[in-house]
DNA sequence: ACAGACTGTGCGATAAAAGTAAAGAGTCGT
DNA sequence: ACGACTCTTTACTTTTATCGCACAGTCTGT
């Protein structure tokens, strides 16, 4: 499967300069991408055409452009809307922090997340943030969606066995995370939730279970299916 | 100043798919797009591979994948986080809906909206929309905060002499909008707020220049002058 | 005023992308 | 079950968009 090289440097300026909260120089940029600086030019010329960058004309520094919150806002609206009170009431249920996960090449990215109210010490899971897809319950739960591959860890496997994925301090020291796929594999996501070490397991394990054939059915079109599946 | 190609139908691609709630195939981003499917593929293979986008398994649809999620987390954070606090004060004062919007070549997009609590009703302005930037209050603000330029519209010139800009019912019928530029012109950005024919316009004037002096400290990097122009 | 660093811009050589074509994969209807 | 269809992907040749050098302009600080 061939890639655009242009295409792909544009986006790896984009993630440099995404990355830089307090801005980088079209010169800096260009090092950081290995290129000559007459390249960047011409990267960071079509991205603010996008709107995707901007120069602070104070310095000259590129920041990211409101163009990406126009992309946030049409991520998945939809499925976002849907998602979010099913994962709240997860939260509440579980009395841990909530979040749904998307691959992500070998990565893992919480997409959304939901922090129970009544609890006094909840886990803190940002959206966007990453880990590698075979660590942590997210991305195991990921991997057991997938159909079966020779090589792949034992956890996965017995993952796909018993419906779920159990973690203690894989990402967090003292945490314990459960998570579910969701979407039967074919989106590529999971549902889960991390906790302290006093986390009712068995009843978080219900509780994700049962959530996560609740996505699934948003999922997959079968909305109707939900009120009775929660 | 020149532009790349390839970069530029990327990102054209990416807004597209970022347009079409339910998906999009190839081939009809290839028609979009105006390409051969052969290079829609390619650049579709590229976004995929930042996960700017992803392929539902099911039916192959595109959507906007996690990635755009890690851009939008890293927007301009310092900037929002500490232009928040400010913005919610002044839908407070003023009793109406502030933003602060930000210019994005002949366009106007709005990055923070603060919606007032105690009030009946309230206008709603999303955070992403763009309008021309010619038009409406943000907008001529913006113009206003740049240096005077022959053959800019009237009202351009006005705000700049009176320091806001005030326009009724120019993007919403009934609607009334006021706001100054802000960061001394240098960062393209103005606030305001917008409210139904009942605002107190008067009042609105005062509270959104207070709270422009307010950011053009933040932006300029004055920040421990915040409280005295608050 | 000058040095130095940064910013921006033509232009020819060349690597990269476009555009064929064609094969493999999956789906649908008969 | 079979063929017709669309979607997807790859291979290869042609075209052209991009690279990267060199040069000019701009700003900053001394």
């Amino acid at each position: 499967m061939s890639t655009l090289k242009t295409l792909d440097r544009g986006l790896r300026a984009l993630d440099i300069v995404s990355r830089r909260a307090d801005g980088i120089s079209v010169a800096d940029l260009a090092l950081d991408l290995e290129v000559d600086r007459a390249v960047a030019y011409r990267i960071v010329a079509t991205l603010e055409q996008h709107g995707m960058v901007l120069r602070l004309p104070q310095d000259g520094k590129l920041v990211l452009g409101a163009a990406v919150l126009g992309l946030e806002r049409r991520f998945e609206p939809q499925f976002r809307r849907r998602a979010r009170p099913l994962l709240d009431q997860l939260a509440r249920q579980a009395y841990a922090t909530a979040f749904i996960s998307v691959a992500q090449q070998d990565k893992c990215a919480a997409i959304l997340v939901s922090e129970p109210e009544d609890v006094l010490i909840r886990v803190g899971y940002r959206v966007g943030s990453t880990h590698a897809i075979s660590k942590g319950a997210a991305g195991i739960a990921i991997l057991a969606g997938r159909p079966p591959a020779d090589g792949e860890p034992p956890e996965v496997t017995q993952a796909r066995t018993s419906g779920f994925s159990l973690t203690k301090g894989a990402l967090q020291q003292g945490a314990i995370g459960v998570a579910c796929p969701i979407g039967g594999g074919t989106y590529e996501a999971s549902v889960g939730v991390v906790a302290m070490e006093d986390l009712d397991v068995d009843r978080a394990i219900d509780t994700v279970k049962s959530c996560a054939r609740a996505l699934s059915a948003l999922l997959t079109g079968a909305a109707q299916v939900t009120r009775d599946t929660v």
